[in-house]
This record gives structure tokens, sequence and C-alpha cells, in this order.
DNA sequence: CTGAACTTTCAGAAAGTATTGAAATCTTGA
DNA sequence: TCAAGATTTCAATACTTTCTGAAAGTTCAG
């Protein structure tokens, strides 16, 4: 059986969401899963039908499912009469993705107050310091605020 | 010489700050030159004083010190009468840092275009690719307001 | 209950990335 | 100009991360 033109162009599709999870700093496999989940015509898939169409092991799918769903971002569904388990995108996926990003800002936000306690004690210039803190804890705050905003649109949208 | 109580603390931020930003994507020794061009007392550093500093080689401070000059994070000061150039925090470092990673969110929003005009011509489901695509849309337009508030904000507080 | 099907775990292999070290090139004060 | 010092380049190496494969564990239809 000859594989279609849509179904090599998907492919690439999927490819390419593993190279920019990757980029991004994520693991390559992480990208290719949500990719499938995507745009697959199912939108429920099995572990095996993953590792199947990804040409994965099944402990590498294990292991990236267990990671995207303690993430909320891939939910666990079981159906009844079938053995295993499917898995499917969360509707609260992509905020989810951006949001475990954003959390980085917190972490910055926090070296800097730890260094500026720091220098507080000599008589050491703590303005680039301060300047740096101080960007991050407004991005820090901003960061829920704009994931709200949006969920509000898309509750607009729908009435 | 001993090495003081603050000195020990100072070399333990600059480390975090390279573990943060291998976290985060990134190469460690971007964070560590980073880190001490935060925290040392003269905030003009030579590459051979950061080598020092880090226990680093001539190479890889080369290497950083060129990604960060090019994207505009640090910048290359040449002083009259000394052969070494310096090299220090640029003003606008941590909105740059910022909108570097933010250009992940348009990279995304473009891959996700692609699946849809490839989804498009079929009879497939398109609504989860939709979503995907709109929520980064959203966030590509706004990432850079964001920066132009803390700008803004930032002006204010100088008067 | 049982056993076949499914899933997880984890040691080690493979792949990918960061850093070094040394040679080549460039820069600038004298 | 030139020589000493500074910087860049890049092949080799060390390190880290990702993925596989096989064995152990779990689940559920019959």
């Amino acid at each position: 059986m000859s594989v279609s033109r849509l179904e090599v162009r998907e492919r690439h599709f999927v490819e390419e969401l593993g190279a920019l999870f990757s980029e991004a700093g994520g693991a390559p496999m992480m990208g290719r899963v949500l990719g499938r989940l995507l745009i697959a015509a199912e939108p429920v898939q099995t572990a095996a039908e993953l590792a199947d169409y990804l040409d994965a092991s099944a402990g590498s799918i294990s292991t990236t499912l267990r990671q995207l769903t303690q993430a909320r971002v891939v939910r666990k569904v079981r159906i009844p009469g079938q053995r295993a388990a499917g898995y499917r995108l969360a509707e609260t996926a992509w905020t989810d993705v951006f949001m475990m990003k954003a959390h980085m800002n917190t972490i910055f936000r926090e070296a800097a107050a730890k260094g500026l306690e720091l220098l507080e004690a000599s008589d050491r210039d703590t303005s680039r310091l301060k300047y740096f803190h101080d960007f991050y804890a407004f991005v820090e705050r901003r960061m829920p605020q704009l994931v709200d905003e949006w969920l509000a649109s898309q509750a607009q949208e729908e009435s």
C-alpha cells in the first residue's frame, strides 16, 4: 500500500513539532506525540498506536505519556470493553504548556531575589540585579493574567 | 588568600544562573557569564577576566560572548589605551532575552498554520489544530505589548 | 481466578551538545 | 611597521540527554 501525499506531509508536520519542542528545551518525543494527537483522524489514540505511527519504542512512549499526563497536557481515557487505555489532548493543553514555560520566570525572579539579598549586605552596586529582578517580577504577575484574558475571549466567542 | 563567605555565595549565584539557563534550553555558560556581569563590582569585564573567574576556556567564553552580543544582550566596549575589549550587560538585556524566548511562540503559530493548511484539503477535523493556532496567535500578539507596558512603567518611575 | 494483553521501569546504547585546547588570525600600543 | 597580546576557530573530547529493548509488573475479559 502506497503512502499518500497527505500522509507524507502529516508526518513532516509531526516531525517538525518534535524539532520545535526540542529547540524550546523539551524532548522531541513530546512534540511528536502532541503533533500526532493534533492531527489524527481519531482524537483518542492508544500507546501502541502512537508507538507504531511514530516508529518509537513502547518504553519511550510510556515515559512521554506519563510526563504529558502529569503536566495535564494529555488525558488518559479508559474505554470499557477495551483493554488498552486511550490518550487525548486535554482541553487546557496549550495554556498548560504555556504556563509550564512561564514558570521559569518565577524561578529567575527567585534567583534574582537571592542575589539581591546577597549584595545588600555588601556595598556593591545592586542596580543591575534590581532591574533584572523587577522585570521578571512584572512578567511573573502578567502571565496568568494573559491566560485569563485568553480564556475570557474564548468564552465570549461561544455565546 | 582565603575566599570570603560573600565570594562563595556569589559563585553559587553565578552557577545557579548557569543551571537555570540550561534548564530553560540555553547553554550553561550563557547563564554564568550573565550572572557574573550582574554582580561583579566592575560592570565592564574582559573576556580574560570572565574566563578566569568562571574557570572556563578562552574559546567557550569567546563563543558565548559572540552569541550574547549578537542577541543584543551584552555590549562590547572598547577602552582606549587598553588592548582587551570589555563586555557589559546591555540596557535592554532582559527584554531582549524575554523576546528571544517569546519568538518561539511565533514559530509554533507558524507550524500550526502549516498544519491547518494541510488538513483543510482533507475532510479531517481541524478544531484541535485551530485552537492550538489561535492560542499562540494571541500570545504572539500580546508579548510585544507586554514589553511596551513594562518600558512605559519604567519611564514613569524615572520622573 | 487465570492468563493474555498492556504498561512501566530501568540499564545501557545511541545521539546530541557543550567545552576544551591549540593553532591561526587579528588588533593595537609603541 | 611590528611584536605582544587578544580573539576566533574548529577538531577532538567530555558530558548530557534521549531512546531502546527486555524484563517485571499490572490489568481486565473470560
